[in-house]
DNA sequence: CTGAAAGCGCTTACAG
DNA sequence: CTGAAAGCGCTTACAG
């Protein structure tokens, strides 16, 4: 009597009087309440664990929950709680393996903690990145892991201002603000190019991201640094600053490999861009590492593959993540520590030197490096 | 002196008296209300674009809004509308750059709609996936679009049973139950078997995914037929069932290319294997095309790349995740008309023929087909 | 056109 | 150990 009195309050019909499917409302405490012969109260004591109820009373409640299969609202429980166990996770690109990699690590972190993440994907618009930031904010998640901060980045540092908790990782602030774990770009892009410049490379080109994110900027500014270190004249048309997409990195190879006196290396801003100035050398019939060295950042997966055997440097993306979610889950249950002091870790990069890059055209191979070329298939 | 109760209402010492940070509770309703002037209803009123408010009203009501940041709390509305703007989408591997497009796909589409969207990636273990399910039903999304729902799926029978809004993209279930966009699979194995075989390939091996997904099921059954339509006879030793993942796919490759009579072509149940069977086949110098034909499943980005050209299928993953995320915001807006029929659609694959395959060693290069090798890096 | 009141599904002092 | 009541931040009939 009771289930058919509840399930008519929910049956309806529409203006033309036909018949709505309405799926079943979900139990809610007052049900389970009812069904137990108990109050709401005590339901939420079983349901949280709470220590002082009555073994007998905690069972037969247990009991009502399993016979009418009842699950929590969240939504409800977190407006009471003020905390809605949600998570907001910012990437520029889902589809780069670098971002995909780290969404992996944070949902694992995260979901093994009963966390939530919402996924929002900016593709490189500050548009988009502005909306979602305000989205997450509406939605009142416990804090936002910011994959993809900005330079400068006005709601990034509205958030911060507020105490909100916010965690960086990949790239950071150009004011320093907050909390961040990324990776030594400057020394990622100083150390590739210099693996570059020890071979012998003397018009060495960099192919860089967008000037408004840190790697991007860190990455050139390393690169610049080693052209120094080794007194190596910077040549400014060598380098072409745009986007962290192929079809850019793919041109800028292109125009490159066409100039009258074109580079004997190529660094690029990141592994997918490295893999676009391959696509730009097959096209082009110029041979890699023969006629042209090729060296990226980041170390995707696909880099180590037979076919590909990028020279590039790791840059941690899962480990970096990892610890970013740690870290949320760190703040979000201790707000206070986590406002007097931010945390903050530089993660080494580690170069790893595979097939694409070697000395430049009619240079001696220094002695102890393979001659192996990238478009061999032979067993190393 | 509004602003200061506000404040030292909130502001509170822990048990050692060290001061706490709280940070600024955010502006209610009732704020908004108390500052214009006017109730609580008035403010939704305005907020939600009713038609009857009084002009100067809603100016001074939307100016109050302004000076205090106002930004309505989406828990609170979700739990009163019944609705949260949120919607779960569960993939089995989000570095699998198929979902990873997918998910990009989703977001852009849902957010764009001022949706949420939840990542859930079960890894490829059942746990994960029965866990995500449950999570996403007590945070009361409004509906769950499932990238890797299990060939039998008790989950996902039981929400659809409820008429929980579902979608289903890339696989779909035994039974046949439920709304779902996918490619069609045993097309799409038969397809690119068929060109291995039109070749002139007799001895044809298939690395198959895992036996609890459609897509595995499927494409192994194309495989099957394609042999049968050309009266080759299955070689069940050249059949591999296990995992869509890339160590099963290397260690099945190096096996099958080390037989006593080893298969002059094999085709792998998505790109990510086929990928790896052509590093198995670079670590042992077999060369691709020439001594083995290698075909994917899929088409990723990855798989046009110059330096890899899979002969593949394309399974149109980012066309089958908008759609997928269309249905599930007509499901939501009407979901009367959904419980009466799901929505269904088959996706035709497309055979992108590459470089990996040619004719079986020994045998003349059908007329019309390049003699374009994979190793070429020279201009095609 | 607008406000007072009830209610969404929970949790949590407060009494007892 | 347990229940009645208040309240989280909204929206929505219901009156006026």
């Amino acid at each position: 009597m009771t289930a058919q009195a509840a399930r008519s309050a929910h049956g309806r019909r529409d203006g033309r009087g036909r018949a709505q499917t309405r799926r079943p409302r979900p139990a809610t405490v007052a049900d389970v309440a009812r069904r137990a012969g108990t109050s709401r109260a005590t339901v939420s004591r079983v349901l949280n664990r709470y220590p002082h109820v009555r073994p007998e009373v905690r069972e037969t409640v247990l009991r009502a929950i399993d016979a009418l299969d009842y699950r929590p609202d969240r939504v409800a429980q977190s407006l009471v709680r003020r905390q809605t166990r949600t998570v907001g996770l910012l990437v520029a690109d889902i589809t780069n393996p670098v971002y995909a990699e780290a969404a992996r690590a944070v949902t694992e972190v995260l979901g093994s903690h009963g966390y939530n993440v919402i996924l929002a994907d900016s593709q490189y618009l500050p548009r988009l990145h502005r909306q979602h930031v305000g989205l997450l904010q509406e939605n009142r998640v416990d804090g936002i892991i910011f994959g993809s901060v900005l330079l400068d980045d006005p709601d990034a540092e509205r958030l911060l201002a507020s105490g909100y908790p916010c965690i960086m990782f990949n790239r950071r602030l150009r004011s320093g603000r907050g909390s961040y774990v990324v990776l030594d770009n400057v020394d990622a892009g100083r150390r590739v190019t210099r693996h570059v410049l020890e071979l012998g490379h003397r018009r060495v080109a960099f192919i860089a991201g967008p000037t408004n994110t840190s790697t991007a900027a860190e990455r050139l500014e390393g690169f610049r640094r080693a052209l120094a270190e080794s007194g190596v004249p910077v040549d400014e048309t060598l380098i072409r600053q745009g986007h962290y997409k192929a079809d850019f990195a793919r041109q800028a190879a292109l125009e490159l490999l066409t100039l009258p006196r074109p580079p004997t290396a190529i660094v690029a801003g990141n592994d997918l861009m490295a893999l676009a100035v391959l696509q730009a050398a097959g096209e082009l019939g110029v041979r890699v590492p023969e006629d042209v060295a090729v060296a990226g950042l980041d170390n995707i997966p696909m880099a180590a593959h037979h076919r590909i055997q990028l020279t590039t440097v790791d840059n941690h993306a899962a480990e970096q993540a990892r610890i970013a979610a740690g870290w949320m889950l760190e703040i979000i249950s201790d707000p206070d520590r986590y406002a007097a002091e931010p945390f903050r870790q530089v993660v080494r990069p580690t170069l790893i030197v595979r097939a694409t890059t070697g000395p430049p055209p009619g240079r001696a191979r220094p002695p102890g490096v393979s001659s192996r070329t990238s478009t061999s298939l032979g067993r190393p």
